[in-house]
DNA sequence: ACCTGAACACCGTTCAAGT
DNA sequence: ACCTGAACACCGTTCAAGT
């Protein structure tokens, strides 16, 4: 079935670095995150990367990139299913972030080790990374709109909410969130209890009488 | 675990080591931590590190590890000048994580970036972050002693707090919390806030008549 | 314009041999 | 017992030459 025609010039050697990196990462880990093995697996000689990517920081701000949108898309189409209770969006959230991390611990990995963010020489993730963090301000917003959430600037919240967010996620996929990840609905559960928290608080409330 | 005080070429090669590895971390980054370039600094051969480390990764564990025992340190000294009131304690650890982040970003990374930890191949290191968890645990108890900290599960209330610390760490360290850490206490600005919402919860409370 | 092959510098790791 | 020197396999990157 699977033919080997072996043209002189790839055609799309650029997305087909990008998939094979992705695959290689979820396999085997960032180590298999080299040039050489991933122009092995697409089929091309260890310098025809070069003529896509400068270097390979560059390949792998582009494969994190993309896994920056695609958790971009799965918060998105969770947030459809969500009511318009706040709470109920920030508990879709936090349970798809963790989900995202939990499937992808590799790339989400990458994503959060931030080498590349940190230099401003990759706009495009830079640009993905908002995205994301577009999503929260949007759920503070329309929260505060809705008089669920308290005042104050929509974007310090998000950033609070992000943090919390990136926190569990990282923790979950180190295993240090266990014992209470355990079990079929433990991701979930998690999710759920620090959304809790965040929503009400650690403090405990006086009950005036 | 304290060996012979003896900082010569000689005696004490794996101190050496790790001692290096740490000063390049902290000076040229991730990409500086390799084991021909530490034994370098130090004055042995390549193969020397290999008479007391297993591999690369097992010199980075202990790395990181000394860096879980500096940021416990920290934040047990600043406990013992904050006040009995759990508000007050949760805004000082959050203070000293974020401060030894900012003065630490490379070392941070490492320790965050948890490919050790992943692998039980190190106890040390799964030893030293028990001990800054168990910091948290007790604050957490603490507070709820004393009837300012809601009830639940101390650990799982401690694992929260965990979250927050580690989002919010990381996110300053990639400058991702700007503006808000911006200006002379922008750093303790974003502590304290962070804290505020994680005691206080970000749900609009009903002022009940 | 896009890709190959060979080359260079460098790293992780091993091992026989030195002290 | 601890360290050196040489060696092997492998990676990032460059560049002249090929299609």
């Amino acid at each position: 079935m699977r033919e080997k025609p072996k043209p002189y010039h790839h055609g799309d050697l650029r997305n087909a670095l990008i998939q094979a990196g992705l695959e290689l990462l979820a396999e085997s880990g960032a180590s298999a995150l080299d040039l050489r093995q991933v122009a092995r697996r697409v089929g091309v000689s260890s310098a025809a990367p070069y003529r896509h990517f400068a270097d390979r920081q560059a390949l792998i701000a582009t494969i994190v990139e993309e896994g920056y949108y695609r958790l971009a898309r799965h918060i998105q189409s969770a947030l459809q299913q969500a009511s318009d209770e706040a709470f109920d969006q920030l508990n879709a959230v936090a349970r798809t972030y963790v989900h995202f991390a939990q499937d992808n611990p590799w790339l989400v990995r990458e994503m959060f080790s931030g080498l590349t963010i940190e230099h401003e020489t990759y706009p495009d993730l830079h640009q993905a990374t908002k995205a994301v963090y577009h999503l929260y301000v949007e759920i503070i917003q329309r929260g505060q709109e809705h008089g669920q959430v308290i005042a104050g600037d929509p974007r310090a919240l998000a950033s609070v909410l992000w943090s919390m967010l990136h926190g569990i996620a990282t923790l979950t996929i180190e295993h240090q969130m266990r014992p209470y990840t355990d079990g079929p609905e433990g991701i979930d559960r998690i999710a759920l209890f620090s959304m809790q928290i965040l929503y009400d608080g650690v403090g405990r409330k006086e009950r005036d009488p």
